[in-house]
DNA sequence: CCACCTTTTGACAGTTACTCTCATTTCATG
DNA sequence: CATGAAATGAGAGTAACTGTCAAAAGGTGG
C-alpha cells in the first residue's frame, strides 16, 4: 500500500549465504514494524495494541516482546550508531569538533531522509505526538550523547566522563530533539538538513543578541 | 525516621483560613509522595507498587491515581516553574538572558538544596537509576522549556516559536539534565551549584578548544 | 534420510500501571 | 439541618509487559 510497506530492509541480506534461520529473524522483524506503522497510520499509536500487531504481522505477542522490548521501540529503533561513530572516527583527527559534527550530521540527515522519508516523517510526528514515543526517543538519544561523550572526550584530549563534555553531548542532543520537534510541528515544511544547521549554529555560539 | 518523613509542605496552609477540604487534600498529597519515598528507599522503586503505597498513605489506589497521573509523577512534582518563570521576568529587561538564567537557576538550586536536600539526592539518584523516572523528568523539563522560550523570545525580541530560542531552551534542559545526572552517578559530591555554573558555561561559548 | 541438539516460537498464566463507572461518604452553605 | 457539590472507595476492565514450558523448526553428523 503505502511506500512503507516494502523497503524497510536498511539490513539487507547481508551475504547471500545467511542460514535460513537468520534470514528469517530479519523478515519477522520487518514484519512486525510494517505491520506497526501500517496500524498506527490507520488508527493511531495508543488504538494499535501489540496483539493487533503480532495478528497483521503473523506472529504471536510473546514473539513481537522478544524482538522489541517495548511498543515505542518497534516505531523507533534503528542502528545509526555505530554508523555515526565510523563517520565521526574518519573525520579528520585536527577537525574542530564542532565542524565534525556539522559534516556527519549533515550527512545523516540526508542518509535518513533518502532511505524512507515518509517513516522518518511517520516518526518525527510520532515524537512529537505521543508523550511515550518522545520519552523513548530521549532514551535512545541519550544512549548516542555516551557515544558521541567517547569521540569528542578523546579529540577534545578530555576523558570520556569530563563533566563539561558530557553537558556539551546532551545539549547537542536535547537541541537535535527540539529539531525534530518543530519540524514535525511546522508539518513538515522546513528543509530539516538546514534546521539541523541552524541549530548546530546555535550550540556552537549560543544564543546571539540580534535574531537574522 | 528520616528527615524526610516530615517536612514536605512546600506549600504550606497558605493561609491559615483555608477550608477543610483544601487542607486534607494538601495533607492527602503529601502522604503519598512521603509513603512512595519511605518504600522506594526501603525497597526500591520498582519493587514499590501503587498498592503498598496507599496502604502506607492509608489512601484506596483510586485515590493515588487521583492525585498524581503516573507513578513517576508522584517523586518528581514540584511546582517550580511558576516561581521560575516569575524570578525571570523579575530580571532586569536589558540584562543579556544567559545572565538572568545563571542568576536565577543559582538561586533555585539553593533554594531547592535547602528544602530538602535528602529528597533532592534521591530524586536525582532515581533520574540516574530509573529509567522510566528520568524520561518523565525530562517530559517535564520540556514544558518549562516551553516557558523559558515564552521569556527569552520576549526578551530577545524572537517570537516565543523562533526556532532558535527553541533549540536554546530545550539545549539547556538537556545540559541541566546531564548536570543532575553527573551529580548522581558521583555520589553527589561535587557542589551542585558549581555543576551548572559549568554547565552554563560550556551552554554560552561551546566546548572551548582546550581544557581547563 | 534419519536421529539429535539447539534455537525459535506459541500458549498461557501472572503482574501491575492505569482507566472508568458508580455508589457512598464528606465537607460547604443557606 | 437540609441540600448540593466535591472527594473517596470499590470494583471491573484494559493492555503492556514478564516468565515458564512444551512444541516446532532449523542445523548437523552419521
Amino acid at each position: 500500500m503505502t511506500p512503507m510497506t516494502a523497503a524497510r530492509t536498511s539490513i539487507p541480506a547481508d551475504r547471500p549465504q545467511l542460514g535460513l534461520r537468520e534470514r528469517k529473524k530479519i523478515k519477522t522483524r520487518t514484519a512486525i514494524r510494517d505491520a506497526t506503522y501500517r496500524l498506527i497510520e490507520e488508527q493511531g499509536y495508543d488504538a494499535t495494541t501489540i496483539e493487533q500487531i503480532a495478528e497483521l504481522a503473523e506472529v504471536s505477542p510473546s514473539t513481537v516482546f522478544r524482538y522489541f522490548p517495548t511498543k515505542e521501540d518497534i516505531v523507533l529503533t534503528d542502528e545509526y550508531d555505530p554508523l555515526l561513530e565510523a563517520e565521526l572516527r574518519a573525520r579528520p583527527e585536527d577537525e574542530p569538533p564542532m565542524d565534525s559534527l556539522r559534516y556527519v550530521l549533515g550527512k545523516a540527515v540526508v542518509v535518513g531522509m533518502a532511505e524512507d522519508a515518509e517513516v522518518t516523517r511517520l516518526r518525527t510526528r510520532l515524537m512529537a505526538e505521543v508523550p511515550a514515543v518522545r520519552s523513548r526517543m530521549m532514551e535512545s538519544m541519550s544512549v548516542t550523547s555516551h557515544l558521541l561523550c567517547q569521540v569528542i572526550g578523546e579529540r577534545t584530549g578530555r576523558g570520556p566522563d569530563s563533566f563539561e563534555v558530557r553537558v556539551f553531548a546532551m545539549s547537542l542532543i536535547g537541541g537535535l530533539m527540539e529539531v525534530s520537534l518543530y519540524w514535525a510541528q511546522h508539518d513538515h515544511e522546513d528543509d530539516f538538513a538546514e534546521l539541523v544547521d541552524r541549530a548546530l549554529d546555535v550550540l556552537e555560539h549560543g544564543l546571539t543578541p540580534r535574531a537574522e
